[in-house]
DNA sequence: AACGTGACTACGG
DNA sequence: ACCGTAGCCACGT
């Protein structure tokens, strides 16, 4: 027995984010299929069963912000990680017009 | 079963 | 342009 599609969507989604590339809550949402559950996505990537696996660092806000509430490490935490995957953070911040993932499509 | 909370986003004033 | 409120979904108490 499966957890449940819904967070599986969204766990897939987060690891098919490509390395220096970011998404937005709304767009994995979107992705996943609803994009009102861009609460269920935060709510998601707070469980985070699999940190290692589910790069939750390159999922930032609609403002290409950072979580204040990281979980694994902390804030500090995220941006190293996104530094070293060739994102340029500034104060939190991810310039989302370069960095952000297929934002094409959206 | 109902209320409240939350790693969000969008619209209105 | 900024701040406040509303909407949506899932989980915990």
């Amino acid at each position: 027995m499966e957890q449940k599609n819904s967070y599986e969507k969204i766990y897939d989604i987060v690891k098919q984010i490509p390395r220096g590339t970011v998404a937005t809550y709304g767009q994995v949402a979107a992705l996943a299929g609803n994009k009102r559950w861009a609460r269920v996505v935060g709510y998601a990537l707070h469980v985070n069963p699999d940190p290692e696996g589910i790069p939750c660092y390159r999922v930032v806000n609609r403002e290409g912000r950072v979580s204040e509430a990281f979980a694994f490490g902390g804030e500090n935490r995220q941006i190293g990680l996104l530094e070293a995957d060739g994102i340029e953070v500034k104060d939190g911040c991810v310039d989302l017009s370069k960095y952000q993932w297929r934002k094409e499509i959206f």
